[in-house]
DNA sequence: CTGAAAGCGCTTACAG
DNA sequence: CTGAAAGCGCTTACAG
């Protein structure tokens, strides 16, 4: 089959190569029946411009590049990826922009990414994920020029449009109601040190635990994945004056810590109480059901979907702040066992 | 900062725009000094040909689309997807391809964005997931001339390439073991019953079943969610004769059959074995483990993108066997308990 | 081995 | 409102 160009709509309408591209494009130019007319034929012919050609003339590549910078088996089991993948499509389909995906494996490779991606003229911006203090790759898109939104912050995103959410907000409403429940032991199974929003809850924990009193708060930073969040889990519930409750920074790690409590004999949330980070499927997956701090993970992804689309339509762009994430009680918390609170 | 081109290439060079793509391109026609030369100054000034331009002069357009049609929740919490991407991203970016991913709605929603790329000339082929029974699409790809690779089969793939292999075979192992154990009554929740592979491990299962004498071997069908999984467990275990073992034909469905089974106070696995299909991370992050059905999926979609690129390169591709997935037992599965054995 | 030129399929000023 | 033409940045025959 071969392939329809503008030419074949121009022959079949009767005008020229232009009048149909001003149809197409929606630009003033031609008579509103003649671009009817035009727009019937593309339908009728399945015309398709060339995403190429349009390119090529100054127009936009009508695609935005992704670069996601976590291993296989994390990139598998997290659901947030594919959840902000989703509502980025949903965005991004509807305005008839592509999304290219491409799997790096660290900061460099990813700025290595950026930088042909530009050469190539092939995204007209980016999305950038897992924002880290002093991130290096946004001096680098910002000396590019390369439109780019980040996911995350405030803060460390230079210049740069974002879309951030008060994870410290979400933290402390957590800590509270644990505490509101009767836990005076609470640690926190935290993500990768080095991200930015681990570090801000990280902060918020410590100081939300110091404002409360509660003394032995204590952070175990991990890496989201469930053999991670096992092995933390196992150390705090081996310590002396072990944990009644314990906040994990994705539901990965707290359904594993589950898993662990429940091989330890302990039960949930009788013996111990658990608050996942990232409301997904996967808290409502296990029994006891997970108590567990969401918020609407496409909708985020489409904010910043939609943030990247005004930003290269040269639309001035800041950072907008999403929805905080809230907690959903669920069977995993409850009042620590007296004996517990008495202690 | 001004992209480079490659008549900036060139002129540094002091060579021909010609030259310096016959040097990119690994062309002859340049002498290997000269060659060397091109290289180290298009490294240096940091040009990437455009892909546009590339696209444009009869190239191909060194992208490869992907159109994933499951809701968001489900595309979220199954690993299996992520997975795939992973494996197929892999192979693609070892030879500088990109993967356009789009998520559509349905069937119609995918054919539509088929015949869009097609005329966008925006991928030089497609990777086919969730093979149907008389799957409409591919009668499409194949008029459109569209190279593609089906992944799945072996059947319903017209003369388009695939990617497929032995659910049957992984099947009966799973239930060769069950009755090993001593289960006689064993039951599965299906996948979507449209999809091919379900059939086939549909078909495989009653099969084995009847060679068996299981008499009441039943499939209950469902959709892949975790809420439909807890469903078909329920509707399973409270009707009078339940089985003593459930395979499930997704991680997440097992694993809320898990919680289905802990809430109803039944032991796993002393009143019910529980068997997954895809082994991931999953099965291992609830207690206890789940003996699964798994196979490398990041391998698999890096067979199915290296295939597709072989059949955009002109060569010939047909039907490529993946290796069955096999069963690894895990703390699921036990023998069923002698009351049950007797009865 | 190299240079000059056509052409891919669009978009967009520029004349009419 | 429409047509003819230049130009985007490559690739690739075609002469030299």
């Amino acid at each position: 089959m071969k392939r329809p160009t503008i030419a074949d709509v121009a022959r079949r309408a009767g005008v020229s190569k232009g009048a149909v591209s001003y149809a197409l494009n929606g630009q003033p130019g031609v008579s509103e029946a003649t671009r009817r007319r035009i727009l019937a034929i593309a339908e009728e012919i399945g015309f398709s411009p060339s995403s190429a050609a349009r390119a090529l003339s100054g127009a936009t590549a009508a695609a935005v590049g992704l670069a996601l910078c976590r291993p296989a088996r994390i990139l598998g089991i997290e659901p947030f990826f594919m959840e902000l993948i989703s509502g980025v499509e949903a965005e991004l389909s509807a305005r008839s922009y592509a999304l290219t995906l491409q799997v790096v494996a660290d900061q460099d490779a990813e700025i290595a990414v950026y930088r042909r991606w530009w050469g190539e003229r092939r995204v007209d911006g980016v999305l950038v994920c897992d924002l880290r203090v002093d991130d290096r790759r946004v001096p680098v898109l910002e000396d590019l020029r390369l439109p780019a939104v980040v996911i995350g912050g405030p803060g460390h995103t230079g210049t740069l449009p974002s879309v951030w959410c008060d994870d410290a907000a979400a933290l402390v409403e957590a800590v509270e109601y644990l505490v509101a429940l009767g836990h005076r032991r609470i640690a926190r199974v935290g993500g990768l040190p080095d991200l930015l929003h681990t570090r801000k809850r990280t902060e918020a924990f410590e100081r939300v635990c110091r404002e409360l009193g509660l003394v032995d708060a204590v952070t175990v930073p991990s890496d989201y994945t469930g053999e991670e969040g096992s092995r933390a889990t196992r150390r705090l519930l081996s310590s002396p004056g072990r944990p009644t409750a314990v906040i994990y920074d994705n539901d990965v790690m707290a359904v594993a810590g589950l898993a662990v409590a429940q091989e330890m004999g302990l039960a949930v949330p009788g013996d111990l109480s658990i608050v996942a980070w990232d409301d997904s499927p996967l808290c409502r997956l296990v029994h006891p059901p997970l108590t567990a701090l969401g918020r609407d993970i496409p909708a985020y992804g489409a904010h910043a979907a939609r943030n990247l689309l005004a930003a290269i339509a040269g639309e001035p762009v800041g950072a907008f702040q999403d929805e905080t994430a809230h907690l959903t009680p669920r069977g995993s918390t409850a009042p620590p066992r007296s004996g517990e609170r008495v202690r």
